[in-house]
DNA sequence: GTCTAGGATGTTACGATATAACATGTCAAT
DNA sequence: ATTGACATGTTATATCGTAACATCCTAGAC
């Protein structure tokens, strides 16, 4: 198990911006966690169908090599360096076939993207946003998910999709500012 | 207690856009359930501090009587045509303001803001929207914030503020559509 | 009453996010 | 080869949100 900030990406500070989007906080082998998640999105293409084009493909990957929650429009500028297609469309194009096979999770408080963490699972996803570093965390929210549900049927209402977002302190950040 | 669209607002279709948001799709006597929203503003700005000022007041009986969730240009409108400055900073300043004394929600999966149905109680909302009928319901989310708050615990995470919002079907679309 | 400092509002200008609409291209099955 | 479904490229525009600065109002100090 590596620690993520000493190992993986030692030399690339990144600018600012929504920060790592890891499974708790914790500390994982990237360059795993990428394969597999291509891995599995190939699988999941395979299963529900629809192509993993290489835009698609290049916009998942953006995404998982960066680790963190991505505005449209960043990752549009690296598949624009990469010589797809500049334009708006292209990349939410690309980021409506990827959510919807829920290769990757919209955090709607950052009007951001992430990678998910958990692709070809079905789980429904929970985002930890640390306000001290800005690193997003996708935890397991089936329990919530579940007490959402009760809490919904109370009023008769049908639950289909939710979307749980918390902002708050990271382990690190509150030893630091408490 | 009245019959929302029967009694209270008979003619008046208000065009389409996101739409009511009540207790829990339960019907209420609205004109009464304003009064009350805008003394409780009234309580908790002499208790937190700030002053409710002719735009704030109006922007927040805006949302009151529009009695839905609106996005911040159609609330700018509204208030430009009472004579309220029409530039943007104009209507998110008030939003802002309400919205850090809870008198304000913002529902992010729609970019909209709505009046809190329960000003001056601390709670934690939950927002379920109707994707057939665009119907907003606040509903009570005392239970889920705990829900979360031990998933988040789980991982170190101190959580502060929480989005909860979920799309689905309210209870006369269910009939309707299923 | 005047002065003054902080808060509130008005206004310009711009930045950031997202989508509509249409043209073009690709590919596999007929 | 033809065709139809899907995918991509491109232009233009819609929608949402904020920075920065000027002006004004108001409450307390004197
Ligand atoms: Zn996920
Ligand atoms: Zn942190
Ligand atoms: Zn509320
Ligand atoms: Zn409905």
């Amino acid at each position: 198990m590596l620690r993520y900030n000493m190992s993986i990406r030692p030399a690339m500070p990144d600018a600012p911006g929504p920060a790592l989007a890891d499974p708790a906080f914790a500390a994982h082998d990237h360059t795993r966690c990428t394969a597999a998640a291509l891995a599995a999105a190939e699988a999941v293409c395979a299963r529900e169908g629809g192509r993993l084009t290489p835009v698609r493909r290049r916009t998942l990957t953006i995404l998982l090599e960066a680790h963190r929650a991505l505005g449209a429009y960043e990752v549009l500028s690296r598949l624009a360096a990469d010589g797809f297609g500049g334009q708006p469309p292209v990349v939410y194009r690309a980021l409506d076939f990827l959510q919807a096979r829920g290769l990757v999770h919209r955090i709607r408080r950052l009007n951001a993207f992430a990678a998910c963490l958990r692709p070809g699972e079905a789980h429904q996803a929970l985002f930890l946003i640390c306000r001290g570093c800005a690193a997003v965390a996708e935890a397991p929210g089936g329990g919530v998910r579940a007490s959402l549900e009760a809490a919904a049927a109370a009023t008769g209402f049908a639950v289909e999709r939710a979307s749980l977002e918390a902002t708050g302190l990271c382990p690190a950040c509150r030893g630091e500012a408490p």
